[in-house]
DNA sequence: ATGATCAGTCAGCAA
DNA sequence: TTGCTGACTGATCAT
């Protein structure tokens, strides 16, 4: 970062302006201000290119900080999912637990009726691969 | 990217060594062919100066590279992760439809045991929360 | 004119 | 010395 000139209260002297001041005025009042000194018009468009140079600054800054915030973002996202799906992995396997033990008992209860030769419904008898 | 300058069988003059060849040829190389024509101090300077930079050319491009492969390293896991969390999210909900399928045949069995009056054993006559 | 982004340059850190 | 990266600059593109 360029340091920061301090300025007086509007000495006409070579330098007018501070590098906050040049960026952040608007295209209107630059030109006021540059009409009432009596400037060259080099040093006008030198002027014009140091605004530019320093929005340029501005620009490259946040264009920095953009790229960084979607790496966050996108890194967050990932751990996230990565959780998301530890635990959708988690209730998936009680699940299939569940499924286990309600086909054990459903079958204990058909051999039972087997057993006992108790005829069951058909539908009731079929099996489950 | 800057133009590359032509040259020629070692002529001894002005333009000593190409771009490429200044980045790739090695330290000690670089010291004996100063040596073999005759270089001012301040000439060898700026050779070294020019090597150095033309390196920083090459280490800034890498560096780009490295960036937009880590980012694109980083949107292929997210979507890997979205895809396979998907799968999963389906899977579950099979097996959640495989749950209520088997509760309600085992529920229609000992419906069936009880009107029937057949007594179960304890352990098969709970039911499911 | 403004804003964003790329490539190149330099400074400064680390190996 | 080498390699990497942050900040700055100018060029270039789009709005």
């Amino acid at each position: 970062m360029k340091t920061e000139k301090a300025r007086g209260e509007l000495p006409p002297g070579p330098i007018v302006i501070t590098d906050d001041e040049l960026v952040s005025i608007s295209v209107r009042d630059l030109n006021r201000q540059l009409k009432m000194r009596g400037l060259n018009r080099e040093d006008i468009i030198r002027m014009k290119q140091r605004r530019r140079t320093l929005k340029n600054r501005g620009y490259a800054a946040s264009c920095r900080t953009k790229r960084l915030e979607q790496k966050d973002d996108l890194e967050t996202d990932k751990s996230t999912l990565l959780q998301e799906l530890e635990m959708i992995r988690q209730e998936n396997g009680q699940l299939q637990d569940e499924i286990d033990q309600l086909r054990h008992k459903y079958d204990a209860l058909k051999k039972f009726a087997l057993h006992k030769n108790i005829p069951l419904p058909e539908e009731l008898a079929l099996s489950e691969p």
